[in-house]
DNA sequence: TAGTATTTGATACTAGTTACTATTAAGGAG
DNA sequence: CTCCTTAATAGTAACTAGTATCAAATACTA
């Protein structure tokens, strides 16, 4: 009986929270959490969501100039952040498109940047396995 | 007088050990600091190091699950970060090339990063201003 | 119900920020 | 060149964010 994951009331509780919130900082999951179970330690949700994050329930994500936060969106995608208003943008890497130079060409973020990975490898002799993308400027509403 | 950058000792030593450091954290820059200068506080290094941000005169970078670091690198590009060495890598946007599927394209993570935030633009009325590129794996060396 | 390894919560630590007083760089007047 | 003024900067201390350690509690299995 090693490394079984056990089925907590912390745990459940956290995951649920985590659920209920967008791109949420461990301080405002924590905010929420407090309200209802003031004896559930700061530690105990760090630790569960960094282990979450193992499992690939949730992705950890790291934006310029902001505290860690967290994401219950766990298909592959990248971020926007407004520096005005602060909101965070999901971009679905293969609904959007844009045409090159040749009209009848029609490139996805998700084929550019495995493009990239791939020109990566070959210059640099470097795998990658993961990408972090994040845009930063004003959204439509600022 | 208003708003006028003083030429401060303090200021120029964090400078100096700044450019002697490949991508450094804080922690780093302070502890060399520290040797030759115990008196130099930690509030005056990350002051400085955010202004000089300010300035253009460094980056800050932001690496998944990594402390802050600074990049005297101040020319656009973007970083590879091996997970298991720990070296980060920069990647000079306009260096890298890779044919597309037509042989006779090419295209730089520069022209490419251009085409994602013009998409960006049209699809989510957002506009870019900044973009931090981070890809994670295994280097060549590992 | 008992045994045991995982998980929790507490505590103390590292990283980074904020608020505030004391110091000092720069510019002007004599 | 020296003194004065003043706003920017330095250093201190107290705070928020995140990590590590470890004894006590608890979920799972037999």
């Amino acid at each position: 009986m090693i490394n079984i994951q056990r089925k907590t009331i912390q745990r459940q509780i956290i995951f649920d929270v985590l659920r209920s919130l967008e791109h949420p900082t461990v301080s405002q999951i924590n905010d929420v959490i407090q309200k209802e179970h003031p004896a559930i330690s700061k530690s105990t949700i760090y630790r569960n969501l960094r282990q979450m994050e193992d499992e690939k329930l949730v992705c950890r994500i790291w934006l310029p100039n902001d505290t860690e936060r967290y994401d219950n969106n766990t298909t592959p995608h990248y971020h926007l952040k407004c520096t005005s208003c602060g909101t965070i943008y999901d971009i679905e890497p293969d609904t959007i498109e844009q045409k090159t130079k040749n009209p009848t060409n029609t490139a996805t973020i998700s084929t550019i940047s495995t493009i990239v990975a791939k020109a990566i490898k070959k210059r640099y002799n470097f795998a990658v396995t993961k990408k972090d993308l994040v845009f930063s400027g004003t959204c439509g509403e600022c």
